[in-house]
DNA sequence: TGCCGTTTAGAATAAATGTTCCCGCATTCC
DNA sequence: GGAATGCGGGAACATTTATTCTAAACGGCA
């Protein structure tokens, strides 16, 4: 009575199923589409008892939705939830050798990726131990101390400020992103005061106005927090504090994975402070 | 009267004790140490009765050889076994979402990066194994072939969509960010035709801007590249192509590690196609 | 508000699984 | 050569586990 053909028998056509089929399906079923989605591991091991526990559902409810899936009933959907396991298992260590050999058979694409991966791990790892924990302390204290807090980047480092402008502002803190949208640059940086921040991102080759406006602010005595690279960047003498990131660069293509990483720690560090000081009153 | 301090708990524990004393076990124990260790996968899933018959042994001596090497019963050694699968295969969602419960107890700022680096190492870990080539080509074709590209990204994602904006300009491809600036997406929006693509990110809690946006392109018949998060995102039934990542979130803050490297992946490849088919002119 | 189809919870059930136990067998030691 | 010891086989047992079934709750619709 039932149609035997769609019925998934890798793992990759079965969470491609619940995937396609979750909108259609009832509440509860759903709750546990999501469940298996992000916990397969324990779809593939677990009891039926546990897992409904877990899920927050009745067993039974798992066999309604093995059995809509089209399966016989929870042991024949678990079986294919085991094949991830011991299908991926040889996997594993091949992937890593082939890896290691210079990702000989990967397509283009896929080839690119692995590279820039590579270099993210290998960024956030020199991040771990370059960034000193006294600047970054620094650098939320400024955030925390500042009335307003201008952003600034240009170009590559915009993706960055436009971030950081929009988390700061979810934390309740007065944000003003320069973006020199419609010539207003001038106008917005006239108002900083030297109860304000500056927040100036930039990386090789270091944008001129970035740049510019650093030097105006050091010189009107407003503090400047900078996020750069390397040694020779005209922001280090320009800031009160600087946070160094080096991250990959591949044909002029700078990668922000560790930039990125150290934008959203400034920002959950700041939550952090701000929480604590508020609590604390 | 057991001694259960010695009880293997890991499965490279489990596999030294058992490769020590097989010299010392009785042949019929010596027949399962030689199939366990050669056979790891059936010992974590397979039943006892199973596992005896294609040992070709009895299930009894399953047992005696669990409580030989001072397991409660086979059960318990099964446990162990099981590890090795879960271990080997990491959930790196579940992994991620560890960190994000850890957070609880951050306090200072080097912490708070400690963890978002351990986070993004994880999910460019989890990107690696996780996107299909397949689904990386598609997407670089379709960015290589469309006429103009439409780039979208709300609050969180907006950096991305400023991001790919800019790179795909400075490679020469029209491309017109989405911004909504000064209430002109709707006359943005009226533009895109069927051979332009529409590029849209969005994390959890999906924009419902962008999901509309798309539901609009899909129904038009313009191709859609979504970068999204989850299986459950709105986006993946609307677009021709998904791009999935899975980033560290910790009180509503997404870090933008790997979806970033997956961007600047996107551009490189790109570039490189965009070359190769220069010079084959 | 009252009806009807669907969905869900939870107890009841049947199947399967792990474990125990005892007896036969071989080997070893007296 | 005979008793003792350890090992292994396999059926019986108890427990766990998946599954079924029914009544109740829910949600949509008139």
């Amino acid at each position: 009575m039932e149609q035997e053909t769609d019925v998934p028998t890798s793992y990759a056509a079965l969470q491609a199923a619940i995937t396609q089929r979750q909108a259609s399906l009832s509440p509860r079923l759903r709750q546990i589409a999501e469940y298996a989605l992000s916990n397969p591991n324990d779809m593939a091991l677990e009891t039926v008892a546990q897992i409904a526990e877990r899920a927050g559902v009745q067993p039974s409810a798992l066999i309604r939705f093995s059995k809509t899936l089209g399966f016989e009933g929870f042991t024949e959907m678990q079986r294919v939830f085991r094949t991830r396991l011991t299908d991926n298992m040889p996997n594993y260590k091949e992937r890593i050798r082939a890896l290691t050999d210079g990702a000989a058979g990967l397509t283009d694409g896929s080839r690119v990726l692995e590279h820039f991966i590579g270099a993210g791990i290998n960024a956030l790892e020199h991040l771990r131990q370059e960034l000193s924990p006294e600047d970054l302390d620094g650098a939320i204290d400024l955030l925390e101390e500042a009335d307003h807090i201008y952003v600034m980047g240009q170009r590559r480092s915009f993706p960055v400020a436009a971030y950081l402008s929009y988390a700061l502002g979810r934390l309740g803190r007065r944000t003003i992103l320069l973006d020199g949208m419609g010539g207003m640059l001038r106008q917005q940086v006239q108002a900083i005061g030297d109860r304000d921040l500056l927040v100036a991102i930039s990386f090789k080759p270091y944008s001129e106005e970035t740049v510019d406006l650093c030097r105006l602010a050091a010189e009107n005595g407003v503090p400047v927090l900078g996020i750069t690279d390397g040694t020779l960047s005209p922001i280090l003498p320009l800031a009160g504090v600087t946070l160094s990131v080096e991250d990959a660069q591949v044909k002029g293509f700078r990668s922000l994975t560790a930039t990125m990483c150290l934008a959203v720690s400034l920002i959950v560090a700041l939550g952090q402070r701000l929480d604590k000081e508020k609590a604390g009153r």
